[in-house]
DNA sequence: AACAACTGTTCGTCAAATAAAACATTCGTT
DNA sequence: AACGAATGTTTTATTTGACGAACAGTTGTT
């Protein structure tokens, strides 16, 4: 299945109030900055109605966030995948022995980094945004990793992922402890 | 900007019949399997009126592709970084140092692989579905990665993308050389 | 050539989404 | 407590998107 079956409206209602809170948007104010009308915007986050596409751009750019923001619903939880764990993925026509670590949501967004960290450097991050999922694979070295209240030993080809809304850790136990950062947001 | 200003009309326009052509659908099938009317298609594909969420919805699912793919724009080419090169990123209030490989557009969807691989094994892949895009991290070993026509040596943490629909190849150069893989489509 | 089956476009009609204003409710201030 | 300014919800009118049918244009089959 390409994307969930659920209905559009719902998602859209939910996503709506949730963006805009994270503004700190009121309900008129929103309105007035993507130029639509109060009704309309209350009956979307009532969940009734089916609005144009030009609306919800509009709200989009309002929000100032990716119009498919609007489209998605939210994600959770913490997850480890030590190396040589995971489910082996014949991936079609190819014939690598490759692991799925993660498969995307429909329209998520991730990028990706490549980090060199030493361990006198203790990485402490704030909550970035809210939705956010952080995704992290060591390559060389040793490292502590995931949410600050208990952040997890990592090895090697060892995979880790933790949401990034909320305080997290990353702390190289070996010198030059490489490591590649997937931000999915 | 967290979006293009472009018009979304022009945008849904084209992605629309970029999406239909690529499926082999004419315009009164996919009006068909999609259960919107051919004239509603025909004026969308034609950049006039601003359809409803529920009509976009349909054909998305019709189309089989995520809702989103019809609000972007079109994607290209190949791109090496060798490690210690790229833009270092101040990441908001994190204090990373990193470096950003491959920002994400706007809902493309990537899935994270880790894969082992030995120096007696080339894996030669068959071109997967148009459009897809796969980027490859070298954690330990080395490799020859990249279009078939033209490989590329990789160290670790060098970083590669290149179009996934066309013939390409990873070979290992040295024992147990491990890879973080990510598709995107 | 005539016919049938398809291509996509352009018409009226109807339902529905949008907007503006009137409507409650809560909040903060004097 | 009383007022003004917010909050978000519910009205009424107007606009407009979606549908179905009739339309013109191509392709291919007998």
């Amino acid at each position: 299945m390409t994307q969930s079956t659920a209905d559009p409206k719902k998602i859209i209602s939910a996503s709506l109030q949730r963006e805009r809170l994270k503004k700190g948007y009121s309900l008129g104010k929103l309105a007035k900055v993507a130029g639509v009308s109060k009704s309309t915007l209350s009956q979307l986050e009532a969940g009734v109605g089916n609005p144009s596409i030009e609306t919800l751009w509009s709200l989009s750019t309002a929000l100032e966030i990716p119009f498919s923001v609007l489209l998605e619903q939210q994600k959770p939880i913490v997850q480890v995948l030590r190396k040589g764990e995971g489910t082996a993925v014949n991936s079609g026509q190819a014939d690598y022995k490759a692991i799925l670590l993660a498969n995307c949501p429909a329209s998520a967004r991730r990028d990706l980094y490549l980090t060199l960290v030493q361990p006198d450097e203790i990485h402490h991050s704030q909550p970035h945004s809210k939705g956010t999922i952080e995704h992290v694979i060591i390559a060389q070295g040793r490292a502590l990793v995931g949410l600050e209240e208990e952040p997890i030993e990592l090895n090697p080809g060892d995979y880790i992922c933790y949401p990034g809304d909320q305080a997290h850790v990353f702390r190289a136990l070996e010198k030059n402890t490489m490591a590649v950062f997937v931000t999915e947001h």
